[in-house]
DNA sequence: CTGAAAGCGCTTACAG
DNA sequence: CTGAAAGCGCTTACAG
C-alpha cells in the first residue's frame, strides 16, 4: 500500500528509471525515445497511479516551482482592499506556468526572515509594499529572484508600481476642471508608504499649476481633524488617500449633515468594493491591480528562467479615472 | 561562493554530520551531547552562515512543514470579505508552529488537483467552502490531513463552521422583537453554499415560531426583483445573505428614496469592512472569522502530529449579533 | 536509443 | 557520547 516510486514504474515498463524520468518530464532526450516505449511508460505510470514525489524532485532539480508572496505587517491599506485582485493576477500567470504560491506574512522576528530567504524553499518571491531592513541583504546574499510590488526602494530590485503621481494629478485635474479651487488631500493616519508622497506630489503639482498653491492642504490626521478643517477652510472637494477613508468619510459627512456632492465633492483611489456601491457612488482612480499582479509574476518568472542575470526593471502602470456621482461642480 | 552544507559545518567543528544534524535539530539524542560540543557546532554553523537546505530536509524527514489553503473558484462570497481575517487566524497559529501556507486556488482542471494532493508538497490542507468532486477520493487516497473550513460534506473530514442556523435565528429574533412581522430573506444570485440553506432555516424557524409562517419570503434573485417584492409585499425588514448585497441594497434603496431604517430595516451577515461604515451603519451577525481560522489551523496541525489517526471532528462556532442603526422598529 | 552511476543535502536507525 | 551507512526519490551528465 505504499506510494509507487519511479522505480516501480521502471520495473513495470521494463526500462530504467532514467528513461522514465526523461519521458515523464518530456526532457530534450525524450525526443529520441520511440513512441511505443513512451506509451508503455506512460501507461505504466497511469496504471500504478504514479505521481512524482515533489520533495525529491525539488532536491534533485534545485527547483521548487514555488514563488513566495512576502510582506511584513502592517499590510498597507493601499494593498489590502486590492489584494484579492492583485493575487488573482499573480495566480493567473503563476498557475499557467505551473508554479505555486507560498504565502509568507513575516513577523518582526528576523530569524524567520533569514530562514525563508535562505533555506531554498522558493525559487523567487514577490514582496508587497515595502523592502524592509533585513531583506535587501538577504536578497543579495541569497541571489533569489525578487520583485517589489507596490513599493519603492533604492536597492537594485525589480519593481511594479501603479503610476501614483500621474493618477493623483489626473484626479486633481478632474476636480479643478469641475470648477473646484479649494481641494484638500485627506490622508488620515497611515503607516509610511511611498504612495502617500507620490499622490501628494501629483496633487500639489496640479494645484500649483493652476495657481492654486495657496490652497494646498494635506490632512494627516483623523476624521475630527478633517471636519474641523472643513469648517474653517471650506474646501469644496476632498481627495481621500484610500477608499477605506473615503467610505468612512461619506458616513461622517452624512452624520454631520454635509451633502455629497452638493456641499463637497469626495474622490478616492482604488475601485475595490464597495467604492461603486456607496451613497453616493464614489469617483475614483482605479488601480491596475490585476495587471500589477500579472506583470509582477511574469517578471519574477523571467528572472527565475534567466537565473537572475537580467538587470532589475521598473514597470509603472497607469491608473484610470472613473467618474461617479460623488464629484460635481462646487456649490454656488 | 557556494552555500555551506551540513558537511561544511561538520568539517569545521570536527564532528560528523550526524552530530551536527542532531544538535541543530535539538533531537532527543542531543541531550547526550556535551555542552561544549554543542556550542562548537552552533558557532561553526553561525560563522559559516549555514542554513539547512529545506528541500533536502523535506525529502529526508518526509515533512514539508507546509499547509495548503485550497479552494475552487468561484470563491463563495461568504468567505471573500472575511478571507483576510480567516487567513490571519490561520497564519497566527501556523507561523507559531513554524509552518508555512501554500496558497492553491485550483482551476477546474482535475490534473492540477491530483498533483497538488498527491505529490507530497504539503503536510496537510485547509479546504475553503466546498469539498468538490475529485477531492474526497484524493483525500482518502493520499491520507492527507485536511480540514474543511466553512463548508459541509458527507465525507469523513473535519469541519470548522460558524453556527449559521443559530446566527440567522438570532437575527430574525432581533427583528421580530423590534416589532417586525414581515421580514424577508434576500439572497440575491449566489453559487450554491450550505450557508444559504442554514441561514434560511434559522430565519424560517423563528418566523414560524412566532406564527409568522405566512410571511416567510426568500428572494433568490436580483435587486429589481427585490424592489418589486418590496412594493408588493411591503416587508418592513430585510435580512441580506451577505454584506456585499446589503451594501448595494442600501444604495438601491437610497436611489429609490426608501429610507433605512424608517421605511425598512436592513440587516446582514459578517462584520467585514465596510459594514460599520455604511449609511446608515449596518446591523449584522458577526462571523467568528479569526477563531475559525485559528481552530482550523490547530486541527490540521493536530492531525499532522497524530499521523492522521484522530477521527474527524466538527467544530461549530457561535456568531455574534451587532446592532447598529440600520434596524429599528417598523414604520407606523 | 538507453542505462549505470553519481549526486542533490539532509535524517535516522543502528552499532559501538 | 559519536559516527558510518543507508536511505529519502528524484535528475542529469556521461558513456556506450
Amino acid at each position: 500500500m505504499k506510494r509507487p516510486t519511479i522505480m516501480d514504474v521502471a520495473r513495470v515498463s521494463g526500462v530504467s528509471k532514467t528513461t522514465v524520468s526523461v519521458i515523464l518530464n518530456e526532457s530534450p532526450a525524450s525526443s529520441r525515445v520511440p513512441a511505443d516505449t513512451q506509451q508503455r511508460v506512460r501507461t505504466a505510470a497511469e496504471t500504478l497511479g504514479y505521481r512524482p514525489n515533489w520533495r525529491a524532485k525539488a532536491l534533485a532539480s534545485r527547483r521548487t516551482h514555488t514563488v513566495g508572496i512576502i510582506y511584513a505587517p502592517p499590510m498597507p491599506i493601499v494593498i489590502r482592499g486590492n489584494y484579492e485582485s492583485i493575487t488573482a493576477g499573480i495566480n493567473e500567470v503563476l498557475s499557467k506556468a505551473n508554479y505555486h504560491i507560498l504565502f509568507a506574512p513575516l513577523g518582526s522576528n528576523t530569524g524567520e526572515w533569514n530562514k525563508v530567504f535562505l533555506d531554498q524553499r522558493m525559487d523567487g518571491c514577490l514582496i508587497l509594499s515595502r523592502l524592509l531592513d533585513p531583506m535587501p541583504e538577504l536578497l543579495a546574499q541569497s541571489r533569489m529572484p525578487a520583485v517589489l510590488v507596490n513599493g519603492e526602494t533604492e536597492h537594485p530590485v525589480s519593481i511594479v508600481n501603479p503610476d501614483e503621481v500621474d493618477g493623483s494629478a489626473q484626479m486633481t485635474e478632474h476636480l479643478v476642471s469641475l470648477g473646484h479651487r479649494r481641494v484638500t488631500f485627506f490622508v488620515g493616519h497611515q503607516p509610511p508608504h511611498y504612495s502617500i508622497q507620490y499622490r501628494r506630489a501629483g496633487y500639489e503639482r496640479v494645484l500649483r499649476g493652476h495657481g492654486l498653491g495657496a490652497n494646498v492642504a494635506t490632512i494627516e490626521a483623523g476624521f475630527d481633524a478633517f471636519m474641523e478643517h472643513y469648517r474653517t477652510a471650506r474646501p469644496t472637494a476632498v481627495i481621500c488617500y484610500t477608499h477605506y477613508i473615503a467610505v468612512k468619510l461619506l458616513q461622517v459627512l452624512w452624520e454631520a449633515g454635509v451633502r455629497v456632492p452638493q456641499d463637497i465633492s469626495v474622490a478616492t483611489y482604488s475601485n475595490a468594493f464597495p467604492v461603486e456601491d456607496t451613497i453616493p457612488p464614489l469617483t475614483t482612480m482605479a488601480l491596475p491591480t490585476e495587471q500589477i499582479g500579472r506583470r509582477a509574476a511574469e517578471m519574477v518568472l523571467e528572472q527565475i528562467d534567466t537565473g537572475g542575470k537580467a538587470p532589475p526593471k521598473k514597470v509603472i502602470l497607469k491608473e484610470t479615472l472613473i467618474v461617479r456621482k460623488s464629484t460635481a461642480a462646487p456649490p454656488g
